[in-house]
DNA sequence: AATGAATGAGTTTTCATTCAT
DNA sequence: AATGAATGAAAACTCATTCAT
């Protein structure tokens, strides 16, 4: 695995102090970026020698590789309840939209990196979480298509280029949200929900009622989720 | 302006070759980051000493600083037609949904630097450019303004939040479009002004058609630009 | 060639420094070793911050390499005038033990990095070295088969072990020898090409003087040569 | 000794772990080089943390002076049994050679070392071993001016140099020589022997019968001492 | 005996910048 | 306008060694 230098010498012992520094990484490179964050910053956040840290970590870039594949693999493992839910296009639609928000302001951090920074890992380490972020997207596009199925969602929309856009439009979210801002994560969401909504919705999904009515019934839903979830 | 900038900075001949030399960093800086590009990667590119660049320039952040302060205010200075642009706030949304992709489409490298790399400015010439990116947003703003007093938008929406959210889902363009792809500037900013306009819309908004129908017209709306502008 | 950093980096200018810069490593390789030797030792031999170093050269092993490259091409250079020398087996091999001697005296500093250090060459650049030092290899060989042949070296000996030996024995030279020491290089080449005779001949070459008379009639040889090459 | 020093750094058990230990240091030392060589290195191959290492030793040069010195001063034993021999010189040159060869291939790792990495020592320890590698000397030195008063050995010889070309070409037989190659260590003492002796032998040495007789007599002695010591 | 964390000094290399020519 | 040499600081990484457990 990542953490550990040789298997000689690492086997166990202290993945607290692992994590706690792999964390002060994160925290850096998201301020700064990666390229322009040194080992030095690192060590200097932890209190450690720079050498030291090579304990932990063969490169700079093995901590941005475990930050973007944890991030990677918990964003999917979350988003696969969605992709497990059974429920309407648009009730998953929403869950999906509140799962997303949840998780990427709720790992700020290590997911606004994953957005940013994948570029700067090596072709092969790319490689190995693309599966894992393709799979991520699959599951809005899959929401997508069961909506046109079932003829609640717009049967003209292009479903891929819609979900590059609507995940982009989600994703954007990290470059402002912070934590104790003027929004909580919830009320995001239920913003994103109606705009997400809105912009694939059919006549049929609409069901005789106005757009307003269908953003009011998008709050009602993710109430529910909460609670559900409570 | 470039050129008035430049002036301070050298006297001689060939604003051409700076024109180049300018383009060749934007280029790399898109590529690799600025922060993980050098002074030699822009020589090589140029074909140039790496000493000779300070010719043109009195330092690495002069380049990054050319470029965002150019892009910025010709993004400004295309915007601005639709900030004086007489007409309702529903043309005018779908007018600057329009103005928007083409700009950043049209000039990729340039907007796409402007987004990813203000941080690495200094802040006094961050500040500089910040009135401008601020101008920008406030003409979305105005007009989402503009679509709630004249009731054809939602009235309950948070206007800033909203403004935010959709510029958010406009840039997220930069990340993914290259040129000679599946979809044209046009055809991308037909579906955008389609998610945005459905993101915004009020009941009165829809004014009985339905949303599919909204979307509809929006092309019609576009086409009408397009052809005003041939 | 080696000596260019990029080929836009260095066209030509001052090739006298690169050359003064590469003997100063090369001597300060042959005291103490390639790996126990920095970079920084090289630069405080020169009188130029390290960094400059790079400059000149890509990599602490393109030193080695230029050395290295240069000193087995120069000995093969060096040799081949032996290899095409038209002479009896005798007369060849002591030429061939008097030109290696003068070689590997005269170019002590390189001839000795050439043979002790090879190994720490990427296998890719010792790859294209190999073949240069094979080539000189075969021309003891040639020279050995070639007394077989005319019934002066000894019938019965493994031409290929004995070639290794031979040079084996004449390399070790370069362990000992000092200049100003108590022998020229001319001297230790009669010695040597006494030894080395004296280890091939067969009854026929001795041609019923004894093996003393062998050893004087080496000298003779070397006399000529030298007088020939004055 | 080894076992002597050990007891200084040490008291508790397992000379054996030690052995191994040093035997596995000495392996890497010798396929890498003392300098390139790391502790790591050493405790990779022993499946140790290198921290582990220092119970053992108390630096890096520790296992390299026990190496060496425990190299010497075998040699300097094994050829010792050559020195008290009682017989002439010719049959002393022979059993010279055979110990050599015998020696240096069998204990191919330490010889090695011996041979290469000396310099590295502290000039203290340096020290300590130059007295046996020159008594080590002295035993071919003595037989050569044996051989000279014997009047079997060439009279003109300067024994000091001629000592040093001979060992030089025994000592690279370790440059070569791998276990399980074409050659036995005792075919490659019968060739050396001759080589060695041709180099030195006299007229009289030679005693009428030309030198291809020398050289199938030195393989008789060579016999003889296979036989005796079975 | 061994671990695992850390040190501190060192390694090679990179890089933005300067400057005489 | 450009070169090529050099600077000086910092980068990533290595490594022998120490030490509490």
């Amino acid at each position: 695995m990542t953490q550990s230098r040789r298997s000689q010498t690492r086997r166990g012992p202290d993945p607290e102090r692992y994590h706690e520094i792999v964390g002060a990484a994160a925290e850096i490179f998201r301020q700064k970026g990666y390229s322009a964050t040194s080992i030095q910053d690192i060590a200097d956040a932890v209190g450690i020698l720079k050498g030291s840290l090579y304990h932990y970590v063969r490169s700079k870039e093995d901590f941005l590789y475990t930050i973007i594949k944890d991030a990677t693999e918990a964003a999917l493992r979350e988003i696969q309840t969605v992709a497990r839910m059974e429920a309407g296009a648009v009730h998953r639609l929403v869950a999906f939209v509140h799962a997303h928000v949840r998780f990427a302001t709720g790992h700020l951090t290590a997911y606004s990196i994953r957005l940013r920074e994948m570029r700067r890992l090596s072709p092969d380490r790319r490689g190995k979480i693309r599966a894992d972020g393709e799979a991520y997207n699959k599951v809005m596009q899959d929401i997508l298509v069961q909506g046109q199925e079932q003829g609640v969602f717009d049967a003209g929309m292009d479903v891929e280029l819609m979900t590059t856009i609507l995940l982009g439009q989600l994703n954007a979210v990290t470059r402002w949200y912070r934590e104790g801002g003027p929004y909580t994560p919830e009320q995001l969401a239920d913003v994103f929900a109606g705009t997400v909504l809105s912009a694939v919705v059919s006549d049929r999904g609409l069901g005789g009622e106005g757009i307003e009515e269908l953003r009011r019934r998008v709050l009602t839903i993710s109430a529910g989720k909460a609670a559900a979830r409570t």
